[in-house]
DNA sequence: TATATAATTTAGTCATACCTAAATTAATTT
DNA sequence: AAATTAATTTAGGTATGACTAAATTATATA
């Protein structure tokens, strides 16, 4: 059994790499809010048990079994974030730290229950993708909503997850996954988008 | 913040307390699959944060803060343990060991989201009474169901949680807590029990 | 090419929470 | 009361996972 910090490492790593972030000792110390010596010496268990492969001082990759567990992490966390959503009523910008702590001690049994109660979905309350049972992302490209034009109809994708305080902003906007947005205006220089929300 | 290890030992001798057993160094680490020694060095930390008392080598008794903490905790399992088995469908003999991880990790607001989605519940799946928002815990005195005679009719209150494959089995016999039962028989010399289960 | 800077690793510490073995204290028996 | 047995505590050790400081390696600049 993987220690829970073993687990935060392996996911990390998955989702810098799935960023297409070159993943390093450092980046991924900085992360994880720890010191490149202390990545360093978790990295070294990590490449004892076969899950990461890392040359010295050369880029991270994960083995199959790495991003298997990685994948199934990842899936916990999903799975959590968007039971915690619909099924409690947790506010969006709260069920990422809620996750955070469960994903480590929720049991297979559970989970899967926790799938069937969801009607097996396939993204969670910010639009990332869900993994299924056997670790198969289905990844879907989007297009960035900073790319779109005067005029342009389109619908809410996905959000970033990282910032709880805009989850909340976007949250009074009404401006989740799924709703329907159009461009009233962009002003040059990377100024202010205007759009309106499902009217 | 306290470690998981330190609320694993205030709800233990809370329950050992509550079973009216004197709580000592030896029972505790007993009850906690741990050697005395380690028990003797918790301990001192918990006296140290003023949660536990006991003089050299003699009774362990919890302080009030303590005992918020241990009833706290346990709180929280019965809530998780109920939640389970009603929202999830978790067969009733593997709830304690699923609540027993999710116990330390469920947040305040969650807490309180499950215990509305089921409607204030007072009582466990086992039966064992759930302390409220302060503490408080509704005690009640039943009767041990070997004190019955041939002929009398009850109604089953609570059952031991302590035994997965014991629990199984009353779940195959249907012996919830709720279920009305009749003692058709009572075998002389500890001998075995005939009942008859809701019909 | 030599040097300065940045990134990474090594070495040694600290805290938690467990362990075993030995020493001490308490309780029981004779 | 003394000796045996049981319970408890002390002392010292292990593993995990973080830290700092120093050393090493890689990269960029002059």
């Amino acid at each position: 059994m993987l220690t829970q910090a073993a687990e935060d490492y392996l996911k990390s790593i998955y989702k810098l790499q799935e960023k297409g972030s070159k993943v390093s000792t450092g980046l991924l110390a900085e992360t994880l809010n720890v010191k490149p010596a202390s990545a360093t010496g978790m990295l070294k268990k990590l490449k004892a048990m076969k899950l990461v492969c890392q040359e010295r001082y050369q880029e991270i990759t994960l083995t199959e079994a790495g991003k298997a567990v990685a994948l199934e992490i990842i899936r916990h966390h999903r799975l959590l974030e968007l039971y915690l959503f619909k099924a409690l009523g947790v506010p969006w910008e709260n069920v990422h730290e809620e996750a955070e702590k469960l994903e480590h001690v929720i049991s297979e049994d559970v989970e899967e229950r926790i799938d069937a109660v969801l009607g097996y979905p396939t993204a969670d309350p910010h639009g990332s993708p869900i993994p299924d049972k056997n670790g198969v992302v289905t990844q879907t490209a989007y297009i960035p909503m900073t790319t779109l034009r005067k005029g342009q109809t389109c619908v809410v994708a996905e959000v970033s997850d990282s910032d709880s305080a805009l989850l909340q902003y976007l949250g009074e906007l009404n401006l989740y996954p799924g709703t329907a947005i159009r461009v009233l205006d962009v002003a040059p220089f990377e100024g202010p988008f205007t759009i309106d929300i499902a009217g």
